[in-house]
DNA sequence: ACGTGCGTTATACACCTGTATAGTCTCTTG
DNA sequence: CAAGAGACTATACAGGTGTATAACGCACGT
């Protein structure tokens, strides 16, 4: 449960301690839990986590900031993988089990945390995308970009939708239940990338010469 | 911006006029918007609310029973369709806006409405899979509950993820942002369903393997 | 005509929220 | 030793929350 891993040494301050404390809260009982029970968590009083943030709104951006970070650390420590992969490890990782959930419902709300983070995963998936069709193991786009951001937000959607099924998860249970779920939609997601599931070309086709025919009469109709 | 399409005359109390505000309110501010909010939206007083319905737990119940009837409702007056496809349809509809998002709303959060439509998506992705499968159209698949499951919640919850991103959308501005964000989807959607994304069967191949020897040696290994 | 019921409001209560204030303890440093 | 700084607490305040209570007005049926 604790998340002191790696943290420059003047981080260690009882301030510290608080926000990870924090983080765990946030993830434990979402973002709308209130100052009060995030100081029980960490055995201080509320008037400890106002004087040392200023305000709540404060401590949350810092929860994000140091989430971010340690998000970024972990990353750059593993090696080079499908960026969706990547992530469902570190669900695994029991230690960072509250970032993990953090993030997820930082992505979930919208919150500036889950933006970030999702923008870098879009942008990893772009590059990763562009080796594999380099290397031949993936197909090509006619829209990589478009396809990259559809790939990465269905796949984490998916994965939240499912996560937020379960009622409240408590935070050892994530790791169990992520791989779960990572199990079971592994055989779906490999017959869809590799087969596809519609068999009859003439829909993808349809939309490419209704799309090709709309962009290149849109100057004129849209004038 | 009205809801009172399709109801059974008795229901047209100013009992069932508070209800159908409040599900506006929920949708456009969240279940977290206040019983005074409600009230405020509707133009009475607060403790007209809680003398109808009790607490504000039950008109939230009584608010999700009613989206999921409505749901029901302009499902069976709609054509056979792809299941996902008429609710993209439902968004563009501007007097089922609130219904709509309040759908989406309680999906995101695990609620009970969003459960039960959900599940019942599933299902219909299930039965059209068959069909779809019967007449040639769609690929078949070696587990289709877990790929229908799979289908429905990535592209539902990518969906829910790309509109979290939109800071917080007004009710008239629900049906264009949807209408934008399947337009962008459309492409990456049907090159992957019909083409897939990876070139090489070998990943398929190696886990199907894997999963067969893991299933045969179950019983072996957990006695 | 009258009271009975229903829609409706106003007010109050208890609770929880974030935050400000003042004070206490402890430990380091001159 | 004195002093000061920083970690920490206790208490209080103002606002918002859900909800209970009492009262008001109006229509309707007998």
């Amino acid at each position: 449960m604790r998340t002191a891993e790696p943290a420059p040494e003047s981080d260690l301050t009882a301030r510290a301690r608080l926000r990870n404390s924090a983080i765990e809260v946030f993830a434990a009982r979402g973002f709308g839990a209130s100052v009060r029970d995030i100081a029980a968590h960490a055995g201080v009083s509320a008037g400890l986590i106002t004087h040392h943030f200023g305000s709540k709104a404060n401590l949350r951006t810092e929860c994000d900031t140091e989430v971010v970070r340690l998000y970024r650390v972990l990353k750059s420590d593993g090696i080079a993988r499908p960026p969706a992969q990547s992530m469902w490890m570190i669900a695994e990782l029991d230690d960072y089990a509250a970032m993990f959930v953090y993030i997820l419902r930082s992505v979930r709300e919208g919150g500036p945390a889950g933006k970030q983070i999702l923008e870098h995963l879009i942008e990893e998936a772009i590059a990763f995308s562009e080796e594999g069709v380099a290397s031949g193991v993936v197909r090509s786009s006619r829209d990589p970009a478009a396809r990259a951001r559809y790939l990465v937000t269905s796949s984490l959607g998916g994965i939240i939708l499912q996560l937020s099924l379960q009622p409240q998860l408590e935070l050892a249970e994530v790791g169990p239940t992520v791989r779960r779920i990572v199990d079971e939609i592994t055989l779906p997601t490999l017959e869809l990338y590799t087969e596809g599931v519609i068999a009859d070309r003439r829909f993808l086709d349809e939309y490419l010469r209704y799309a090709n025919h709309a962009s290149t009469t849109e100057s004129e109709t849209t004038p």
